[in-house]
DNA sequence: TGTAATCCTTCCAGCTACTGGAAGGTCAAG
DNA sequence: CTTGACCTTCCAGTAGCTGGAAGGATTACA
């Protein structure tokens, strides 16, 4: 059985945000020691590294909640689980475009910078291809 | 020139949001109308869709300033501006992996429903390949 | 056995980055 | 000349943390 910080240092989110998320129930520990600290085993820990994941791709708390339901609610069924997934999934590809244009973007400002003499703007050239629509979420 | 409706359509922003930006000075219109309306021309367009793309991965409205000020700035020296885009570089090529790991981790559980028996819990084998350090942004 | 350092607890205030709504002015179309 | 879709400011509220105070628990070492 794992303590906050434990549990922080695996997950690599802060003990403050590992508390959040038991206080609003997302990822509650295990058990309480006999003086209250919070106890978790590896499962939480899993569970909070997927939350870290999602949270930092903009998927909402609430979202978190529902994709972690899908593993642990037994009595849903399996098409259910599965379209969920997917419409993820699908959100996370438009995801990783977009994240491809950012990095393309900085990436031509990085090699325009190469010598000395840094170009007047060579973010308007590549921010012109805007052919990935808008995420929204 | 662009009312703020036409930039929010266009930057994929709602206009709530970019009157925001506007009022912290992050991206400001180029000009007002008589009446008062906020008008932009094509840079700043390119600009707020620059910063939502930013955001949408998690780099602070602080971060998106700076950035946006590598292409303004004229005085900065180059390798200035070189270090801080390959330090962003770096950041999102981090984010790429993460976005890669649950990217299968969701794929990994969409096909395991591909039946109607879905497993206990397919989560806990693919969390467990954690080989991708925390971003902490 | 004492005590210092490093945990942990709760509670509460504050922050970032929006977001919704009210009250009201503007503008193009019919 | 009014209807409807814009735009304006202002103010309050929300999500998701985050920092700090006050105090108890645990470990490590003299």
């Amino acid at each position: 059985m794992l303590t906050i910080g434990d549990v922080a240092r695996a997950s690599g989110l802060p003990t403050k945000t590992v508390r959040y998320y038991a206080d609003i129930g997302l990822v509650q520990p295990d058990a309480r020691s006999q003086s209250g600290y919070r106890l978790y085993s590896d499962t939480e820990v899993r569970k909070l590294i997927f939350v870290r994941r999602a949270r930092a791709f903009g998927f909402s708390v609430e979202e978190c909640r529902e994709l972690l339901d899908l593993y642990g609610n037994r009595d849903r069924p399996s098409r259910d689980v599965k379209n969920l997934a997917l419409q993820r999934i699908a959100e996370i590809e438009r995801k990783m475009l977009e994240l491809e244009m950012l990095h393309k973007e900085l990436s031509h400002l990085a090699d325009a910078c190469r010598g000395d003499d840094r170009p007047d703007c060579p973010i308007l050239s590549n921010l012109a291809d805007d052919s990935v629509s808008p995420t929204g979420s």
